[in-house]
DNA sequence: CAGCATCCATGACGATACTG
DNA sequence: CAGTATCGTCATGGATGCTG
């Protein structure tokens, strides 16, 4: 990061999927329009998202579960959200065809790769939000006078 | 993750700051409204805190060049997110007094912190983005019936 | 039970204009 | 140069009601 990786061309590979290298020359155009930072926020920057990731990494759940344990979530939403995280290949959707039916999600290897990665964010929040809340504080008393 | 640490009731302390351990009774509360994964997706969560966050990992810079080198940010969203970088103790601002002003932002050694978390992201996002697709893809020619 | 459709309020964001 | 202020637009997301 330091050195700029996500800011690379290669990026535009990853965006476009053709990854035409001709495209690449123009560093900037590359840092601003097609870093994947913006498609993996669109994945992992709702706050619904990552909590049923990390529901569904503890095991399978059914609509209802989920709807019960992440307190707080519409219908609308969790539907919504669980939908698209089916679309990215995130979690899996079983429907059992009994009657009323009965439909089971549950992670897959992908998913449990994205929580891993995940894990190290959730750490930092662990450890350091302390001192952001600190940090906020410092702030707004500068700001007071 | 997969055991839940971030569902576990050690994040109110977090939260809250005055770590009141009685109240970590009910675990699915603190799941959906106290886990800090809401405080850090305000932070991580939005499209152009990363991106700064990244551009100043590279070096410090000032006002007009984030602005020129974060292509399709307005003066609004940069001025906005800077102060909430700044206030968060991710980010620091240095005024130089000349005419006219000039303006230099810094990444501090938290904001550092946080952007080596976010590298295994950035890492996941690299690799697997194209399984991602791939799944959009299939997920797509599956409901098109 | 597991959704989808609809309506509606909030607020995020960009564009524009102005200032020390 | 480095912002602030204001306005209009549009998307997000909650509440509600209906269905297989």
């Amino acid at each position: 990061m330091q050195d700029g990786t996500f800011l690379s061309p290669a990026y535009l590979d990853v965006t476009t999927l053709d990854g035409a290298p001709g495209a690449t020359g123009r560093r900037g155009d590359v840092f601003a329009r097609n870093c994947p930072t913006r498609q993996l926020l669109d994945r992992v920057g709702d706050k619904w998202s990552i909590l049923l990731l990390g529901m569904l990494g503890e095991g399978e759940m059914r609509f209802s579960a989920l709807k019960r344990r992440v307190d707080g979530i519409s219908q609308k939403m969790l539907a919504q959200t669980l939908r698209t995280l089916e679309r990215d290949g995130l979690i899996t959707r079983h429907v059992e065809p009994t009657v009323p039916v009965s439909v089971t999600y549950a992670i897959t290897p992908l998913g449990r790769e994205l929580l891993g990665a995940l894990q190290w964010l959730i750490d930092w929040a662990e450890t350091r939000m302390g001192a952001v809340a600190q940090a906020q504080v410092a702030y707004d008393l500068r700001m007071a006078d």
